[in-house]
DNA sequence: CTTGGAATGTCAACAAGGCTGACATAAAAT
DNA sequence: ATTTTATGTCAGCCTTGTTGACATTCCAAG
């Protein structure tokens, strides 16, 4: 995609495009990204979860009944490393893996009562980190934030996922 | 611009944080680290490095001389666990630890031309990225992302920091 | 219908990089 | 002289990536 576009760019953004400026904004993505999993991650280490368990909720959960292979696109690792995590949330009763109705290779993935719960759990927690954040700096500046982050994304990773979105209903 | 009024926020923004709302950022943070890291991944796995191994040189780079300790408090892990790392990054020749002058206890840590070879296209490669992402968001939005990301961070872990670079000049 | 290939998911084994605990050494501080 | 601090190292564990091998299921071509 080409890369202007939108824009109608005059000279004056070539002045804070600084590498001092990008530096600034490269840690402050790696700081703040340490702050976004912080509470998430304290409230997964009492069940003896990680990282990978929480995602899997939150993707579960926003779609109901996803394929497993949806969700390794979503999520982007292989399926044997998401099969793992997935093994260990359905023995646990978190998730329930039903096979597909019509293509019966197909697994189709929902959330149980106690898999909701610890959804909800974790995302109120993540939720309540971002809202305090977005709280402090302002409408205006989270309409910035979310422009700069959706043109930071890897496009075709990003695009799959809106497509899956929209193909189930 | 106008975004002035920084504080004294009316009713107004509480408008625009409804849980999907704080979900889609989420997800975009989620997303959009998965952009961020990408590219330097990928140079990373021809030199069979992993991600640690950048934090190190990014960090070595930009605080000369930083001192083991310095260096644990930043990336927020254990001594074991970065020691891992700087062994192999002084093994390969990309990093130089020194003997401190006045406390012989500690070792500042330098970058190796070779060391700063790989930092600066690691560093470049990211670089470009995000101001990919600046271009393509503008000037405005660029601030409000990094108030947000500011925002978000756990306070304490940046204040560290940032005493860190002041108390060395 | 049968057979071969493709898609989907599971199991096994390995590696990176977190973690804790224990311990050694050297230097600074008391 | 003793204690504390900074660093390094070894051992072992866990999570979460990876690849390889394999079973099941579907579908399409013969």
């Amino acid at each position: 995609m080409g890369q202007g576009g939108s824009g109608t760019l005059g000279g004056e953004n070539l002045l804070f495009l600084t590498d001092e400026q990008l530096r600034k904004g490269i840690e402050a993505m790696f700081f703040a990204y340490r702050g976004f999993t912080a509470d998430p991650d304290r409230i997964l280490a009492d069940h003896a979860y990680g990282r990978a368990h929480h995602r899997a909720l939150h993707f579960i959960n926003r779609t109901h009944g996803t394929t497993v292979n949806n969700l390794l696109t979503v999520l982007g690792v292989t399926k044997q490393s998401l099969n793992r995590v997935l093994r260990t949330l359905i023995a646990d009763g978190l998730v329930e893996s039903r096979v597909g109705r019509t293509d019966r290779r197909e697994r189709n993935l929902y959330l149980t009562e106690a898999g909701k719960e610890l959804e909800r759990m974790l995302s109120e927690a993540q939720r309540n980190r971002m809202r305090a954040a977005y709280r402090a700096a302002g409408p205006q500046a989270v309409a910035g934030f979310r422009q700069v982050l959706e043109a930071m994304m890897d496009d075709e990773i990003f695009r799959q996922y809106i497509a899956l979105k929209e193909r189930r209903t």
